[in-house]
RNA sequence: GCCCCCAUGGUCUAGCGGUUAGGACACGGCCCUUUCAAGGCCAUAACUCGGGUUCGAGUCCCGAUGGGGGCACCA
């Protein structure tokens, strides 16, 4: 059941300091449903308001993931749209403008204390092992003063006049009310001395000009989810519903990820970074189907989900408040289960960027022979080149210990390569119809067993000891380079 | 240190006062089998602890413990 009827106006709202990551992804996925599923909006908003900490390429590299993903929006900072502009740092007059608004109404303030003096009572207090606050030097200038000093050119920001007494109830989607005592809260600023907002004033503002009816941002905004409601209330607004989601933890459950072990994960073929997942050869369709269930549920039975079957059975009251270890196995386990649901077609089409960027030069045609025998094979994409790739090779270059068969001395296996050899220089063609039955009766009538004998033939062929289905990787590498290559066996095992 | 949030197998979770505590991943075993998979079957494995409330508590309340988050002119 639908959680919501009306259309929700959602918004992914990151700040381009960094790589997209599975947390994020999750949430730009949870608003991306919550949109689709009402027929509302999915709203990218860029929180950049910190100029420092803006990293170049960071929101083109977000974009990108997020369409990789299948999350595409309809407001946003690249397509425009009625609320705009869509990137914080082109709306610092709006935030001043409702800023000013607030001090006006007794609800924030100028403050003109230097970072210095501030530092100095922080320290003061962490001495005194007191919670670190603004001592409120500034709370009770005149407004007439205050504009006075500011028109002489006094540096100064805006802070939030978080009332001294009461305490603010706000309520979580998952959590239910959450009671802050208001002395727990700051005067926080919210806007810096260089005239631009904070995200406490910022994100709160666009909101409200957004239209925004759900918030789903992390749970590290939960201390301060008060104080974005105590602004929202100072302006008269209505409070859209807010969703915390809970952060990610590392795979043993214990803490969340260090940057040593992100850096690890790599050397296993995994990351937490959306970018490289595309390189790593995981599905769009899988990343999504594992990150919808870290922190969401359908019925607790039901796990294969493709972005369509989410739409329609996301909810967000079957969301989990609780932190999630991220399971990496888990991710290969989805990736297997939605390649295997492609058609060969599809995936042989997939498959062949994942040939060509490593130099090996596949061709469409080869690749839909080879998709369905490998296809319930493959973890990730690029196992496809462990699988498959002497398809392609002219030739290839068993070592001649493993043409050995298991119980058999290098003669015997010679004797036996050499018995396939002739076997199937005598048939027509190596299609699977044809070769099949010849061989085994081959194998009986030498008195040895299929294994020793097929894997004799498999190295020979493949080149290697684990490959997809021989008799059927024989007819796609034809007969000419069969013959060529068992006899090439024949000589190596001369040797052995 | 102060504040907030969370708590079912190793991991993700279902459960919303009475269940043989269900599913999935991983792990182990078996079947299938020319290798590797896929598939099928089986097994091991959980309600953090202590108090209440109640005829009855994984489920409600309190506390402890553990884990996470926050305490910036970052978001």
């Amino acid at each position: 059941m639908a959680s919501s009827t009306k259309p929700a106006r959602v918004r992914f709202a990151p700040s381009p300091t960094g790589h997209l990551h599975l947390g994020g992804a999750r949430t730009a996925l949870y608003d991306y449903l919550l949109a689709r599923q009402t027929g509302g909006q999915f709203i990218l908003r860029i929180e950049d308001t910190d100029r420092k900490r803006f990293v170049p390429g960071a929101e083109e590299e977000l974009m990108k993931g997020l369409r990789w993903l299948g999350l595409d929006w309809e407001e946003g900072p690249d397509v425009g749209g009625p609320f705009g502009p869509y990137r914080q740092s082109e709306r610092k007059e709006i935030y001043q403008q409702y800023a000013r608004q607030l001090v006006e109404a007794g609800h924030a303030y100028y403050c003109f204390c230097s970072p210095q003096r501030l530092e100095q009572v922080r320290q003061e207090q962490m001495k005194r092992k007191e919670a670190t606050h603004y001592d409120r030097t500034c709370r009770d200038i005149p407004l007439e003063e205050a504009d006075r000093r500011i028109a002489n050119g006094e540096s100064h920001v805006i802070r939030f006049k978080t009332p001294l007494e009461g305490a603010t109830t706000v309520t979580d989607l998952l959590r239910g009310e959450i009671t802050l005592d208001n002395r727990q809260l700051d005067d926080y600023i919210i806007v810096k001395s260089d005239g631009l907002a904070l995200y406490h004033l910022a994100a709160m503002v666009d909101d409200h000009l957004m239209q925004i009816t759900h918030v789903i941002r992390g749970s590290e905004w939960l201390p301060t989810f008060p104080l974005h409601a105590l602004i929202i209330r100072a302006f008269g607004w209505e409070e859209p519903e807010f969703v915390h989601l809970s952060v990610f933890l590392k795979p043993s459950g214990k803490g969340k990820m260090s940057k040593r072990e992100v850096a690890d994960l790599s050397k296993d073929g995994y990351s937490i970074f959306v970018k490289d997942l595309d390189e790593l050869g995981y599905l769009p369709q899988g990343v999504i189907n594992w990150i919808a269930l870290m922190g969401w549920s359908y019925d607790g039975q039901t796990e294969f989900f493709h972005m369509d079957d989410l739409i329609e059975k996301f909810s967000l009251d079957k969301l989990n408040p609780s932190p999630a270890a991220i399971n990496f196995t888990k991710l290969d386990h989805f990736n297997g289960l939605h390649i295997r649901d492609l058609q060969t077609d599809q995936l042989a089409a997939i498959l062949m960027p994942v040939f060509t960027s490593r130099g090996i030069n596949a061709d469409l045609e080869t690749l839909r022979k080879i998709a369905p025998i490998i296809q319930e094979r493959l973890v990730t994409l690029d196992d496809a080149i462990d699988f498959a790739a002497f398809f392609f090779q002219p030739e290839v270059t068993p070592a001649p210990d493993d043409l050995i068969a298991k119980g058999l001395t290098a003669a015997q296996s010679q004797a036996a390569a050499q018995r396939v050899l002739e076997v199937l220089e005598g048939l027509a063609d190596v299609r699977v119809h044809t070769v099949e039955g010849p061989m085994r009766e081959l194998v009986e009538g030498m008195g040895l067993s299929a294994g020793q004998v097929f894997g004799i033939m498999r190295v020979a062929i493949t080149g290697q000891k684990v490959s997809p289905p021989l008799f059927e990787s024989m007819e796609i590498i034809g007969r000419e380079t069969v013959l060529e290559r068992m006899r090439r066996a024949v000589q190596l095992l001369q040797t052995a």
